[in-house]
DNA sequence: TGCATTTCTTATTCTATATCAATGCGCGGC
DNA sequence: GCCGCGCATTGATATAGAATAAGAAATGCA
């Protein structure tokens, strides 16, 4: 249950095995069947979470634009609404398991106490959201400065796994393109290869 | 020189005057005039450069589409590629003063020694992060799902400063649309207003 | 096993924005 | 004080990808 948390956390920072357990204190777990929400529009998101097994999807349904989805979630990632995480805001997000999934949820009161005591954890999540940093930054560079092919491309270089496990129109989403363009896409792609 | 400094550390975290010192001395003044470059593409990111006076831009110089413009930095901002600094791997990006600008430098070795004399600065890194990263990701939904004209009115909502900071080429690039759509969008912007 | 729902493909039309080209103008340098 | 050049504006044309509309596969579920 708590093994693949220890995991990631051990491969950025050292852990002694009562700071792990302190830790693993701090978190609820929670499963969620297909379709099920952890998160909705106009919520507080209240709790950041650790994805287990299974994966999920956070989107934006936009008024006119249908749905765009912001980021996916597989084993091993974080996920929540950082802004509203951290304000205490209303959410403007949805997050939604798109397989039966497995998390383990952290409150935001939590989070904080478990920083005092265990302040390792610090660091540690200074190089995840680091990380998060950087990879945002360059889907944004992609999303300015690619057509759609290339950023299709890209994504199949940088995530091949995500191309089997999510639906085409989700990834279509995910790319800011429609599903009917990526469709074209592969078609095309799939001569050339 | 480390008023500003000071300032912004003591907004997120607070810190003793010993400690303070102590940061202080990491870090190293440097001047750049107009145009001159803090970080040129295909070199190593070896410094974090907090910005005293003055605005940079970090851009990619793109084979086909010109140059597109990452980010801003003004007095009080942080930047750096964080890629090639974390990693060392040399930068795809450049980072170009806009005006003369005064900067504080800090080395990756000094950085990570900071962080074990003055343990608090983890929190303060996190903090600053999380904040970049939520900007960043805001920046590619509006980027994703907005048009041209959505994307100019909110960036005037956000930093109406920028506007007459930066000339309006440089706007348009860091919107991803060209200067002739900006310019059409101000136009027909003024008359609506 | 068969129907319903979701997902993917294909074709056609339409639109926002890019691209190309020309003109104007303000500012810094000499 | 004039010149030159980068920057902004404006107009004409081109184009990638959206919107719309169907139909074909695939998947799930009763």
């Amino acid at each position: 249950m708590y093994e693949l948390l220890n995991q990631k956390i051990r491969e950025k920072i050292s852990l002694t095995d009562d700071e792990f357990q302190i830790c693993k204190q701090a978190f609820v777990p929670k499963t969620l069947h297909k379709h099920q929400y952890l998160l909705q529009q106009d919520d507080v998101a209240r709790y950041l979470a650790f994805v287990n097994e299974g994966a999920l999807r956070m989107f934006a349904s936009g008024e006119k634009n249908g749905e765009i989805v912001i980021q996916f979630a597989f084993p091993g990632w974080w996920i929540t609404d950082n802004f509203s995480f951290l304000t205490g805001e209303p959410t403007v997000y949805n997050i939604q398991a798109l397989e039966n999934t497995s998390v383990l949820l952290i409150g935001k009161q939590a989070w904080e106490d478990l920083f005092d005591k265990v302040p390792k954890l610090e660091r540690y999540f200074r190089i995840l959201l680091q990380n998060n940093y950087i990879a945002t930054q360059r889907r944004l560079v992609s999303s300015l400065c690619q057509t759609a092919e290339e950023k299709y491309l890209s994504l199949i270089k940088a995530q091949p796994d995500i191309i089997q496990r999510v639906p085409q129109h989700m990834i279509a989403s995910y790319l800011g393109i429609t599903p009917e363009t990526l469709s074209r896409i592969r078609k095309q792609a799939s001569y050339t290869r």
